[in-house]
DNA sequence: CGAGCGATTGATTTCTTTCAATATCGGTGG
DNA sequence: CCACCGATATTGAAAGAAATCAATCGCTCG
């Protein structure tokens, strides 16, 4: 507080936010891997946008494919329409997540981004990018590269809708768990982003079973939680869930 | 017949498959929308393989991924192996189609590569490919497009999961039917290369149940099936079963 | 403070799996 | 050429997991 009122750090704080060479999240966005001068030749054509409110769209199903979107703050979810009109949620997108990489295909995003708390995104015009990817071959990988990762762990998430609601729900924790370890936030300790129902959704399960999942996980004392705030308490239990089904009653 | 005698005209027969150029393929390949000259390039960094024949991998998991493959004719199936050693089948490959891009963001390949009948590929070394890229803007375009689609396909494969079985076969069957017939074979008559088991892997069900969905499309007259042997009735009816739940007793 | 959405919990139903018993097909060897 | 074998497919009956239907609770936001 008492720096806010000086102008220049002000100014050098945001300025940290503002471009990918000092950006927290580099290392798990495009510039991974990327040489100092070329993170700058890719910093020079990336644009920042106002911030996304709780509900606003990023992008819609049929939006012409200007720009690829990296998340900067805050947390996404995309999903499909299928065509009774119902909404199938795809992924939830942390900071330092690329979105919108599903719409190379076509000329329009297939899918839908949707804020769900407050969000910064990094916009990166896609004609420019393709120019870039030209000249800088690290670049031209680390998009395979994360455009092919994409695919596998889609290929695991499927393969994961084969296994019990326990495991599945388990795996999710765990897997998000991950994901903020990796942005140096808790491991253990974080607010979920999403209602049950969205989680339900990207799971392929109802609201009601989410929310009887989390009473038997908490009874089991794996885990605390009161509305989205989630502590994991026994994780390596949790894991082990994901894995083997938990026997209920003997034993 | 006549001509088989004559070593020229074989040799030219021979030529028809064995490039790019005049692959009947290649519209639904890399070479799409790539130009006469850029074809070549590709051409001359292509492999063709001896045949692989049924239940020989082209790949397994951890292998070192050193190409990329396109297959020229056959069929293949890729799956995961998880934790516990079960098979996950992830996709079946038809000619024309890339295998392997899963393993862009690795050094290794995630999933293993299968033959499940005898199966000619094409195999593209990953250091020319990538080279090449670089020179080729519409060729990086085209690898783009392709993992992105390849993406967007698994979101949607995942989104059935949600549905029922019955419409998890029919818009499986579907699909299968749109892709023969992109390949200028029949939209209504194939040979299933693949088990009933196999199916049920990959759509997350089990055998028996792909068996009675068939006696049930069969009563309902929508189609005819004889070991591996398939002929669509009505696709139409199929297509809206895809949709929306077939009514079983009443109306 | 009330309205309304999200979450929880219970009772019941339904779909698919699991278990089990045949049946059929393709290939092999006598 | 035919009989036999294993693998694959079919069909039935029972069990189980999650969905659906339904009621209540609790929090948040006008």
């Amino acid at each position: 507080m008492s720096a806010n009122g000086r102008h220049s750090i002000f100014t050098s704080a945001l300025k940290i936010q503002m471009n990918c060479h000092d950006c927290t999240l580099n290392r798990l966005c495009l510039p991974s891997c990327l040489a100092h001068s070329e993170v700058e030749l890719l910093e020079s054509i990336v644009k920042r946008n106002r911030p996304l409110h709780k509900a606003e769209h990023l992008f819609r199903a049929g939006d012409a494919m200007q720009q690829v979107y990296a998340l900067r703050s805050g947390a996404l979810k995309t999903y499909l329409l299928d065509q009774d009109g119902s909404e199938q949620i795809t992924g939830f997108i942390l900071p330092g997540e690329l979105v919108g990489l599903d719409a190379f295909g076509n000329h329009c995003f297939p899918s839908y981004a949707v804020a769900l708390e407050t969000s910064l995104v990094c916009t990166i015009p896609l004609t420019d990018l393709e120019e870039l990817a030209g000249s800088i071959p690290s670049l031209r990988k680390q998009l395979l590269k994360t455009l092919s990762r994409e695919l596998h762990e889609e290929q695991q998430h499927y393969s994961h809708s084969r296994e019990s609601a326990e495991q599945r729900l388990a795996i999710f924790l765990l897997n998000l768990s991950q994901r903020y370890s990796r942005r140096n936030l808790s491991a253990t300790s974080f607010i979920l982003s999403m209602s049950r129902g969205e989680i339900g959704n990207y799971l392929g399960l109802t609201t009601e079973t989410i929310s009887r999942l989390f009473s038997r996980f908490r009874q089991l004392g794996l885990l605390q939680i009161k509305g989205r705030e989630l502590h994991l308490m026994q994780p390596t239990a949790l894991n082990r869930l994901g894995k083997i089904e938990v026997q209920q009653q003997t034993m």
